[in-house]
DNA sequence: CGCCGAGTTGAACTGAATCAAGAAACGTGG
DNA sequence: CCACGTTTCTTGATTCAGTTCAACTCGGCG
């Protein structure tokens, strides 16, 4: 829970009644490494946050999987276009090791917004947020060439290339397996 | 300004007194065609929304010009990440035809948020949308080939088509111009 | 009328996809 | 704790879409 107040405190200041107002919506889950989080064509009912583990996202593209993203402890994620149109997702989420999750439920957020002042400050730097990395993510796939996003990677973000396998962050990169096993060994 | 206070009533309800506000923070500017808005390596200092006319996104790689984004009239835009972080922007932005903007300075906006109780929200709502289009535009890019996307705008956004040179829809698909004149003729 | 940028077309080249097979790592049950 | 089987990773050969460099056409505008 020291995470998730650290987090709050740094976006807005919030007093120890909203904290414990917020915690009050939220709820924890455990999810055994591989288990599924979220099917696509399911609508997303929550928001969450790490507390422990790494989470995958990913979406079908004919008989194969592409990731999309992988989020650490100390972050908010969810299937956002899902949980905010409240409509089937297109992407799948699962936990790729053992995690840990605090959850806030759709109705619970509203609930938050209403009730807690710095409430909608905090959604909106949090959406920020996102769209900001999202952003980057964007001009990464655009401007890029594979192998410079695995050498971003490798230099601002060696944590994904330790805990996360091949096949996932192959897709991520935007390559095949072989063709990201064949980047690795032209690199070394 | 009856666009936009259209747009804020979708968004939010608001006041008479509130949108008056609103406007009172904002101003007017003209520009013409191929004027720079905003170049790359200065500080965003602004939100606009766009009255009449097409502005485009686009970021320099080696020699070219990468196009990253394209936006219409009746809606808001701005280097987010520069914007929001007050740091330089790597986005540059020009209006690729006549273009009359409403402008909203960064620390305008901070009086809104303050001011109107709504504001949050409504900064809030903008945010996610564009975190939503930003996650859709993503998983173009990672899951589509370029002439699935060109395909994919020929469908839902022919307007990009009949208004946007072909070579800057190029790099916004992820191709060279030649490459799309070729999709374009494999296709007729 | 001539120029210039946008778009088209051609030819050679290249990085990644695909198909296929072998090597290494992993976890699962005995 | 080892042995087996499955999954992941690697490597090879072929194919293909897109890049690059270059030349040519078209249309608008001074």
């Amino acid at each position: 829970m020291q995470l998730i107040k650290d987090y709050l405190k740094k976006l807005a200041p919030i007093s120890e009644e909203e904290t414990d107002f917020f915690f009050s919506m939220m709820g924890k889950k455990v999810f055994k490494k591989g288990s599924l989080i979220l099917t696509a064509g399911k609508v997303e009912n929550h928001i969450y946050f790490i507390e422990s583990g790494i989470v995958r996202f990913w979406i079908d593209k004919d008989e194969k999987e592409i990731s999309s993203a992988f989020v650490f402890e100390g972050s908010f994620f969810s299937s956002y276009p899902s949980f905010l149109t409240r409509k089937a997702s297109i992407w799948n989420i699962q936990a790729i090791t053992p995690t840990v999750l605090w959850s806030i439920s759709y109705s619970n957020l509203q609930q938050i917004y209403k009730q807690i002042s710095v409430g909608e400050k905090i959604g909106r730097l949090v959406a920020e947020h996102l769209a900001i990395m999202l952003f980057y993510r964007e001009t990464s796939l655009l401007r890029e060439t594979p192998e410079e996003r695995y050498l971003m990677l490798f230099s601002e973000h060696p944590r994904f290339l330790q805990s996360i396998p091949l096949k996932y962050l192959a897709s991520y990169i935007g390559v095949t397996p072989q063709a990201l096993s064949r980047i690795r060994k032209r690199i070394s």
